[in-house]
DNA sequence: CGTGTAAGGAATTCTGACACG
DNA sequence: CGTGTAAGGAATTCTGACACG
């Protein structure tokens, strides 16, 4: 018998976190989590002030981003490279999505 | 055959929230949630700076107290009830822990 | 290109107190 | 008891720019 675990995990995506502890939490400086940003690597929310608020993903992403940095990764080529990942995502979420159908059509199942 | 599914759950608890997304988050006003920290309900972390910092628990505990005393229970009487859970908690580890000792006594098992 | 920094201002949070009840 | 509020100050964050390379 399998057991297929779903996580919530409400918390990992939340907008909540402010740029003072994301620089704790990753050691980075504001000026780079702030360009990481600019080169749209990152989408922080903001505010009603304008204040940025990162989710605990953002600040994983943003650690990932300053080691390819290290590693002599530039950031478009970075940015490049999660459009690439991204559309492979969408991709398998489709083609589920199609065979689910194909399914539906056949078996009559619901969803 | 059965999967226990350890949860790591590394975000729920940490102390990163500052009070004004708390208060969007609750619904509650700065007064309020100063006030039960102040009735030792909850127990935020500090920056360098000295603000407030919650973690996604203190939320929910916050919610909760909310309620209970819109319901009419006083502060001191939730804190009593946290403390005989906590007890009571501690209580079952305990009880688990000696069990586990026990039995690697009779059969030398290590953990 | 990626990052440091000084500058001036705005948003955020802090504490202690008075008020009501 | 639990909460609102005005007060003054301190910590935090923001933007745009100059600098280096």
């Amino acid at each position: 018998m399998i057991f297929i675990v779903q996580q919530k995990e409400s918390y990992i995506d939340r907008k909540v976190i402010s740029i003072g502890v994301v620089r704790e939490l990753t050691g980075l400086s504001d000026r780079q989590i702030r360009y990481y940003e600019e080169r749209k690597l990152v989408f922080p929310e903001r505010s009603k002030g304008g204040n940025r608020k990162y989710s605990f993903s953002d600040v994983k992403a943003l650690v990932e981003i300053a080691d390819k940095i290290e590693d002599g990764v530039q950031t478009h080529e970075i940015r490049q490279e999660k459009l690439k990942e991204n559309r492979k995502i969408e991709q398998e979420k489709m083609r589920k999505k199609m065979l689910q159908g194909q399914l539906n059509a056949h078996f009559g199942l619901r969803n």
